[in-house]
DNA sequence: GTCTATAGTGGGATAGAC
DNA sequence: GTCTATCCCACTATAGAC
């Protein structure tokens, strides 16, 4: 590890770091991952590749760059559903539905990324302390789901909710990186289908009946999440 | 792909492909699975690195290996379970936590592992065609646990139950591979928690409030499932 | 501090002779 | 079926130019 990391840039290592990044996402686009050598990047960008491993420490490294495009690409996607809806079924379609609409680019290159988010000790795991603050900044985007909509339910439920929500956008994102039906019409799908479901269970939360199995459940949630 | 893969093989050949299987375990178990290098695995198992790709595609198709013990291991692990318990939670606990425990001595080996399994065009992913025969395996051992157990339920989630189940091992078994507390106390707390959870909800099924809800819920199984 | 050039390590995987 | 030899890759090391 002898990159610069997370240090302050001049405007010119600044520039370089730009040229490498803009250079690796082009190429994973194209060719995707595996097929995309360290050679061919630093080349495309202008550099050496002693040069780029000297902003970047490793290949995978690279791939956090893409995780913040997408970041910041959804969280202005779904800018304008939550600003108008506040039907909670309505709120969380419209930006699960942004998320994988950005990254519908990516299909392919997403797919053979997961090998790498999917190992526990990487950096890339959603669950890693490097991915901490991207994963507080996704909470809180199902936060705001949660608290703009209209929606009544009991407030340990308001509290857990949006934990569970980011979960849940896991798993619909698991399932479209395996999703092989044109243009991802099955993970729509399932997003509409679900969406519906959680809802109910959402109202359902606040009957007596389920009071145990709730209470367990976000036991559960606190079991997942310290 | 040069391999032999599944074809009949000599007795000689077998001696040979059995050696090469028996050194990778061993590497991987001692080294973990990236220091175990094709070179080390094929001078232990006495023969060319060139010779153990003749029977092995690639590095990563050994680890098929790995899967097929666990899975005969498991299945006799929770064999008791299953013929004295008649809870359908208590046979699900039962299940789950031989499952874990089986493949405890692996644990930091199932780590890296799973890198592999989640690439979704990885034949070693759990929804690959390659793993079918493993899957349904596995799911038919899920419908033993329902079909043993006196647990009323309607016909459809009868009928659904297995996969769902199957698909809630694997998230288990997820939550284990990044489980660092000792001895997986924590994952076995997790198991705990969820098949009570498992168990009201299905109970909870029968209950007319939560049809719809249900055969919504059925329905994305269907989606996910053919 | 930013960058080049180059030489080298050791890994997965393959070709082709035997 | 088995080997040897080889390829290309990610990645490191280093010496030095600007």
């Amino acid at each position: 590890m002898t990159d610069v990391a997370d240090a302050v840039l001049t405007p010119r290592a600044e520039q370089t770091r730009a040229a490498i990044v803009a250079a690796a996402l082009d190429l994973y686009r194209e060719r995707g991952y595996d097929a995309a050598t360290m050679r061919m990047i630093a080349e495309r960008a202008g550099v050496s590749t002693g040069n780029a491993y000297y902003y970047f420490g490793s290949k995978e490294e690279l791939i956090q760059e893409f995780y913040s495009r997408n970041q910041a690409e959804h969280l202005a996607a779904c800018r304008e559903v939550l600003a108008t809806e506040t039907d909670l079924t309505a709120r969380l379609r419209g930006t699960v539905r942004a998320l994988i609409a950005v990254m519908a680019p990516y299909h392919e290159f997403a797919a053979t990324l997961y090998k790498y988010a999917a190992e526990p000790a990487s950096p890339l795991s959603p669950f890693s302390p490097q991915s901490s603050p991207a994963r507080q900044a996704s909470i809180a985007l199902y936060r705001e789901v949660v608290e703009g909509s209209k929606a009544r339910m009991g407030a340990d439920v308001r509290e857990r909710l949006p934990e569970l929500l980011w979960l849940y956008s896991l798993g619909i994102t698991l399932y479209w990186v395996h999703d092989r039906s044109a243009g991802c019409e099955r993970t729509y799908q399932l997003i509409d289908a679900t969406v519906e479901v959680v809802g109910q269970l959402v109202s359902a939360s606040r009957l007596p009946v389920l009071r145990k199995a709730l209470s367990d459940l976000l036991r559960v949630v606190d079991l997942l999440s310290p």
